[in-house]
DNA sequence: CTGAAAGCGCTAACAA
DNA sequence: TTGTTAGCGCTTTCAG
């Protein structure tokens, strides 16, 4: 590795010309200037990333824990926090929670030791249903910048983005509902979640708030994912009755759908299915899925501002930003 | 920030007392140790890192480059090379290419400051169509491990990671010939890729090898992905002779088979479809997909061990590993 | 205009 | 058993 040292030796002259010539320091003579950069480039001299962070004691790296990167949300969202904070010149640690507290935990603990300048997370699930805390308790108290994002945790004092997600589910339904159906089921993977129940508890007062809507609301939420399939087809196959179907997570839209098409249902005709997904490949099925477009860029973009403003103005106050969602309409809604 | 200093001063011993006690060193007697690590543990200690780096000249850091998150295959090794790192001890600094050569170059310098211990790297599209190899072999010549997997360059001397494209697309194709098809159509976005091209190779010479097949192969390849969607449905409409369709990309085997069931087509009795493709949400068609899975876990594995092995014991090899893909029957075949 | 020296936080050889 | 010192690579104040 070169360093300053050796650039100085070969050129008889101390170290912190070389510095400051590298620096364009006008304490320094162009044609230092000149030299010293010449032989830099020459040896593809590059400043030592440790000593630069020992000394101004900041990393110029943001640490992002996601709790699941195979879902396409949050793929997305790493995507454009990735995007935005390289455009602002930092670089991302990514650290992948899968939805473990423990990993979660000891993922924030190993990198708060002067490794980066603050974190980007959105909980997982174990953390969420367990409402822990104290792990991200700790980095506040450290005056460590936090921002969560989609799945926040409201007792820990940070930033936040967020959706606004019982809206949303209230919109969505009241659409089903002005479609004129009669028995609209909620679908869910994620019922444990901040989210998953901001967005049923949309669902639920938007059937109620609604007077011609006779049936009480129907639920089926479940962790493991390969019952729910199955679970999904049952019902649809069982209760006839059922003409809507909203699901609130990242997949049970494309499979709702192709159980639904498998029972011969004509789609949207007999019954309608609207999904929470990006504009990505999933919503290509035949026909085509209408989704609620969660904004995935917008939430990474914002995240990474919020942060940089903090970790360089020192901004005081925890701001919370809410993005709206936009219901798009494809095929599979009348 | 708590540091050694601060503990020492606290405790009147020495900074080095402070740092040996931590570190259990047997020069320090056993009342000192339990009385520096219940303090430290008190304040919540932990040893800066960039001082640590700057000490030990390594940064338990790894830098992945990615041309693509939204690519299910690249999350999923993603995912693998997270866990694998993590468990070892490693961070990942994670770098999105987004196909583009000019961020790909960037990254790799930006990084290679002594941010990183090494590189896991995927080519970008734009760097292997143009063939560019100078800012690897910078890093070559800086002796810092580079690891390339799926996606490689073979002009550059350093470790790689792929899988058989070539074997696989060949005894794909055999397959579909011994099912009785008679005319096969190849579909691919990434033709302008080494992958792409060995997997076509593979399906060229298979059709060529095949003693009772009549028909020329038929390659459609496309960068845009919104044309190609429409193309896939001409072709399919038009040609009504096809009868099978090997997808060696990512998603177009799902898109083919959307498209072939608007247009009426008995899947698989009229047409054979087979996708590359993860165990994911996408082959949860109806019919489901039959695909190739490229075992994106082991070859995350296989890359983050191989860096490890080159960063702490300085093999001087360079190891190429080739992953072995396995076709995964469901429906789309007979 | 250039250089010497201190110090960021840590480890480790050497002294006491 | 503990402390002193030097040094990792860099920036920056202060002297020259």
């Amino acid at each position: 590795m070169v360093t300053l040292k050796k650039l100085a030796k070969e050129l008889n002259v101390s170290v912190s010309t070389v510095s400051k010539a590298l620096n364009d320091n006008d304490e320094i003579s162009t044609e230092t200037i000149a030299k010293v950069k010449a032989l830099a480039k020459l040896y593809n001299y590059k400043p030592n990333r440790a000593a630069l962070n020992l000394k101004s004691r900041n990393t110029k790296t943001i640490g992002v824990i996601i709790p699941n990167i195979l879902n396409h949300f949050f793929a997305k969202v790493l995507f454009s926090i990735e995007k935005e904070a390289s455009k602002q010149g930092y670089n991302i640690i990514t650290c992948l929670s899968n939805e473990s507290y423990d990993k979660e935990m000891k993922s924030l603990e190993l990198l708060s030791n002067g490794s980066v300048d603050g974190f980007i997370v959105s909980v997982a699930e174990e953390t969420q249903v367990a409402n822990q805390t104290n792990h991200f308790n700790t980095i506040v108290e450290e005056k460590i910048p936090l921002v969560m994002f989609d799945r926040v945790l409201n007792e820990v004092e940070c930033m936040k983005v967020v959706i606004n997600d019982y809206e949303t589910a209230f919109n969505t339904t009241t659409h089903l509902l002005n479609e004129g159906r009669k028995k609209i089921v909620l679908l869910s993977n994620i019922s444990e979640l901040s989210v998953g129940k901001l967005r049923t508890k949309g669902y639920v007062n938007a059937l109620q708030s609604f007077p011609n809507y006779k049936n009480q609301p129907i639920i089926l939420s479940q962790i493991n994912s390969n019952d729910f399939e199955q679970e999904i087809h049952e019902l649809l196959a069982k209760d006839t009755e059922i003409d809507a179907i909203i699901a609130i997570d990242n997949t049970s839209g494309v499979t709702a759908l192709h159980k639904a098409l498998k029972l011969n249902k004509q789609v949207p005709k007999d019954l309608s299915i609207i999904g929470f997904s990006d504009n990505n490949v999933l919503p290509f099925t035949n026909p085509k899925l209408t989704t609620v477009a969660q904004h995935p860029i917008a939430i990474g973009f914002n995240a990474v501002n919020m942060m940089i403003d903090k970790i360089e103005n020192q901004t005081p106050e925890n701001k919370k930003i809410s993005i709206s969602t936009e219901l798009i309409f494809r095929e599979t809604t009348l």
